[in-house]
DNA sequence: CTCCCGATAT
DNA sequence: ATATCAGGAG
């Protein structure tokens, strides 16, 4: 199947009508708990950093109070999300830099939030995206696969994939769309087993006989 | 490219 | 047993 416009808009249409009522899934109250949720996701189920953050934030949900928790007593509270030497390190040395330079507030500005520890480019368009409601498409490992089968953007690059999809698709649905990839990665087009017999899309889908049972 | 890393699904 | 999970840094 050759992938056109006219089909990548199809499977636009598609993933707006049937993930069209999809919020984020991490669980959050303003945008400094957005950041250190996203931050724990690396590598890392959201169901997972929703009961550890849950547990974090009764305890510290803010930079100042985090920074007094200490770094020991932190890399505790979120050892079960994996990679927690790393994430704790950073987590600590971001608080650091909000509390020093921008008076323990998240800055709504890409370039700023790339620049904290710990914050690559994914994670700083999440925040733009769903706490600051700015036009943005992050690339997770999600996204990445589903634009990638769909050939809806095609890269082996998460920067390359979000050129693609920003072309593909209209500016003001661009944040949108991020959480109907997702949503579809997560429910039926699964890394491991995708479930291509109830997919909404096989038909617009160029992967998706690859994965029919051969005859 | 490698390393970081525990929990979960298959 | 092993692939995968809302990645980022060196």
């Amino acid at each position: 199947m050759r992938v056109t416009k006219k089909i990548k808009e199809e499977q636009i249409r598609i993933l707006g009508e049937v993930y069209k009522d999809t919020k984020p899934a991490l669980i959050f109250r303003n945008p400094f708990e957005l950041l250190i949720a996203v931050i724990l996701s690396a590598q890392c189920t959201d169901k997972r950093v929703n009961v550890t953050t849950a547990r974090l934030f009764q305890k510290a949900a803010t930079p100042e109070a985090i920074l007094s928790l200490g770094l020991a007593a932190l890399e505790e509270e979120i050892r079960d999300c994996g990679l927690f030497r790393n994430k704790a390190k950073n987590i600590m040395a971001t608080c650091q830099i909000l509390c020093e330079q921008y008076g323990g507030e998240v800055p709504a500005d890409f370039a700023k939030l790339q620049e904290l520890p710990g914050v690559g480019r994914k994670t700083a368009n999440v925040v733009m995206s769903v706490g600051f409601n700015a036009p943005a498409i992050a690339v997770d490992t999600h996204v990445f696969r589903v634009s990638n089968r769909l050939k809806l953007a095609a890269g082996d690059t998460p920067l390359a994939v979000e050129q693609g999809l920003m072309k593909a698709i209209p500016k003001d649905k661009w944040s949108a769309a991020h959480h109907w990839l997702i949503w579809h990665g997560r429910n039926i087009c699964k890394a491991r087993k995708p479930l291509c017999g109830k997919c909404p899309l096989a038909d617009v889908c160029p992967t998706a006989i690859d994965f029919q049972p051969s005859p």
